[in-house]
DNA sequence: GCAGAATGCGCAATCGATTGCATTTTTATT
DNA sequence: AATAAAAATGCAATCGATTGCGCATTCTGC
């Protein structure tokens, strides 16, 4: 008879006339089981090509031995970054990870957390979509003590592990950086406020106008959601302010790579007219012309840290919640040099 | 008593003394079950919070309503692009999608690979490391009649559905350019010939060189692993030649890129004194400067067209497989566009 | 008012692996 | 050789959802 399915430890089982949980025990190399035992089922496991039905087992075991992800975007470098750092170190451990891109819509992560949820992931490292403003999706999570790890965008209210990297300051050294090449008018092209990165970042703005003595002026903020074409509008609008700015601080690398672009296109230099400077240290950002300023921030290490927290978690009962501040760098290009143009 | 557990189809029977079978059937709105009945039955769901547990579902269907989807590496634009596009297609179709990277490696592509055939994925959609060169981890799919699909990279000696670019045609288009544009000595920087994308490139290649009464010299061809820095180690070597190449064509964009940083920073002009063509259009290619000529695939269609194909493959016994070819897009920009220096 | 059909629901087996406890087999001890 | 102790294996329930089959109740038409 032609046996269509996969063989299980039943079948491996009748073979050797011995019990299914001989040969379960048996695969799971334990020390109940005799060695010469385990020789034969093994054996036998290989040549009828048995595979564990990861299901049966999962189920049994409440515990699916993997870990989701979840990322706005997964073509963005940063979070392709983190995912290339959670994965490391998962493997290691080994877990498995799968990855699904909410692409920064609100309904599709509920759909991409929920479904993770039903499968029974172990656990769920999270940076949440532009658009969500609802977390019960989320909270669940908690409620029913599932490891939760958020990364670079956390919400606050859910307390749970966090990695997130000094939005704050990098948004601060942009600013103070700007300051010092001479500029005097300083845009920022924020995100969505809703998300602490971009509030932080515009804060950081904020604050160092206020240290240098700088009047605060709220025209030049644009709030959007940093697409590449929002970059542009909002480049538009700023030059067309009765006292248009010298110097932009973007909220990412994508809108300052499409404000520079627009700005060439109108004659208008860079960074002897206007300086630029960018978010995330794309990998185009060092290799356009000029070369976008940027702050890097440390994703592939960010996905380490969060891979070991969710392990911590799913591994202890322990709920010692930490949150993790990383630090970022100021990548210093030509899009803002402008002292070595004098 | 503190349930700690999920809520499970047993509760909603027990709390309203009807069968299990009555809530599983009336939560899959069976037409067996009245009306009246399953509202009770939803409310109660809702109530308890009850999310089913997709792994015991699964089990039970043998079934797992997720499409595995292996790439070399996530962060590739193309790659993310054929993501998406799969994504979009298999949503709608109420399938899951699970991704994971092989970082070109072929241990870890085979590891990936059984862990998807374990948990039962109800079909592969793949693109193969550059490393591997042993299939039985996929050749494995067909003898199981699991449905699998290659797009991009696809092995010859496996019978399936296959979304492919046509490399050859894209090959040949791009020395064309070349030719067209006064280049005399072209050179190409090949990947693993191997895998048929970069062998039929290579081909398309030579095939315009013969048809334009140029010999095909291959010492101007260099195969390597196509990563940023092997690129500058094959411009090195290229220009070290008694009579070095005054065009290359680049396997992708990667390589483009460094080989024109290097070839900058020496003093050569491009596209003046060397012309530089390279493959896949990542989005830098666009925006550094010189704009570098390149092919575009389209990827996000190669994904919803794999993701059809597999789902056909799911959902339908039929097994008459196809293997498409999509057309490729030369998109000359500045980087060899010699002519209009003339 | 009654046979037969239609409707609504429950029983119990099933998917494949795991595990507490019981049972059998082997080894050690006196 | 007898018995205790240790080692090896088997039984059967379990994880949670699904489904073929069967039983009971209600409905239909004449």
């Amino acid at each position: 008879m032609i046996k269509n399915s996969e063989p299980t430890i039943h079948d491996i089982a009748r073979e050797l006339q011995i019990s299914a949980s001989t040969v379960s025990r048996a695969l799971n190399d334990n020390p109940r089981i005799s060695l010469k035992t385990k020789e034969k089922i093994k054996a036998v496991a290989i040549a009828l090509g048995y595979r564990p039905n990861t299901l049966a087992s999962n189920l049994r075991n409440k515990k699916s031995n993997t870990i989701g992800i979840v990322v706005p975007l997964i073509n963005r470098h940063f979070f392709s970054s983190v995912i290339s750092g959670a994965e490391d170190v998962a493997f290691k451990a080994g877990y498995n990870v799968v990855i699904s891109q909410s692409n920064d819509l609100a309904d599709k992560e509920i759909n991409i957390v929920q479904s993770m949820f039903s499968n029974r992931v172990d656990g769920l490292i999270i940076s949440i979509a532009m658009q969500t403003n609802t977390f019960d999706h989320l909270k669940i999570f908690r409620k029913k003590n599932i490891p939760l790890v958020f990364f670079d965008r956390a919400v606050p209210e859910i307390e749970t592990d966090k990695i997130v990297v000094d939005d704050f300051a990098g948004g601060f050294r942009v600013t103070q950086h700007l300051i010092d090449q001479g500029y005097k008018r300083i845009a920022h092209l924020a995100g969505t406020q809703n998300l602490m990165t971009y509030f932080d970042r515009k804060n950081g703005y904020i604050e160092a106008l206020l240290k240098n003595n700088i009047l605060y002026d709220e025209s030049l903020v644009i709030i959007n959601s940093l697409t590449s074409d929002e970059g542009v509008i909002a480049v538009q609008k700023l030059m067309g302010l009765k006292n248009p700015p010298d110097a932009i601080f973007c909220g990412n690398d994508t809108t300052a790579l499409s404000a520079m672009i627009y700005l060439r296109d109108k004659g208008i230099r860079i960074p002897q007219d206007i300086g630029i400077v960018g978010f995330s240290n794309e990998p185009f950002s060092k290799v356009v012309s000029p070369s976008i300023s940027t702050i890097a921030q440390p994703g592939f290490q960010m996905g380490q840290k969060a891979a070991e927290l969710i392990i911590k978690q799913i591994e202890t009962k322990e709920r010692t919640f930490q949150t993790i501040v990383l630090p970022t760098e100021l990548i210093i290009r030509e899009s803002s040099s402008r002292k070595s143009f004098q």
